[in-house]
DNA sequence: GCCAACGTTGGC
DNA sequence: GCCAACGTTGGC
């Protein structure tokens, strides 16, 4: 089973939003790299487990985990003018873009920071999120990574992560 | 706000 | 297909 980590800036869309919304549901939208939209589009398998991450903020860190709860579909932000997604070189019959549904899973009482995650890099092998330059915002993430950082998290979720 | 790194665009 | 210019990401 492939895990993936999702970026956020929380000012447009945190985990507090997600948690807030009717079921703890909301489509995971906006994606305009192709990279990161082949592996949400092509890779991805209903069901799969993500870790939600906080970016572009004073405390960038993983603050819980989201349960991809959708096929990949067209984004409709793409084609919506009044979207800050919007692209206008797309048309409801040719939309390159796609997005998937998430689901809540766990919301961690206390984030695993990017500088802990730095700091056992060691075990972490080569993840992709700690290489210099890295702008996926869609990432996979190694069974060994996932099974590590949660490691990290423990006792301090609330919820239940279950797989 | 700075700036390194990267992706995209577009002229040739 | 090359590559310079530009825009964006994202940590600090």
């Amino acid at each position: 089973m492939p895990y993936w980590l999702l970026k956020s800036e929380p000012s447009v869309f945190s985990i507090e939003h997600l948690n807030k919304l009717p079921n703890q549901m909301a489509a995971w939208d906006g994606v305009r790299n192709y990279q990161a939209r082949n592996t949400l589009r092509d890779d991805m398998n209903l069901g799969d487990l993500a870790f939600f991450y906080h970016s572009s903020c004073p405390q960038p860190a993983v603050v819980g985990v989201v349960r991809i709860v959708s096929e990949a579909y067209p984004d409709p932000t793409a084609t919506n003018p009044k979207s800050p997604y919007f692209d206008e070189r797309c048309t409801k019959l040719n939309n390159p873009w796609v997005c998937r549904d998430v689901q809540l899973v766990a919301h961690y009482h206390k984030p695993v920071l990017l500088s802990d995650l730095r700091q056992h890099q060691a075990q972490l092998d080569d993840f992709i999120l700690l290489r210099k330059g890295t702008r996926l915002s869609v990432i996979p993430v190694s069974p060994k990574q996932w099974a590590t950082i949660c490691t990290f998290a423990e006792d301090h979720t609330h919820g239940t992560v279950t797989k």
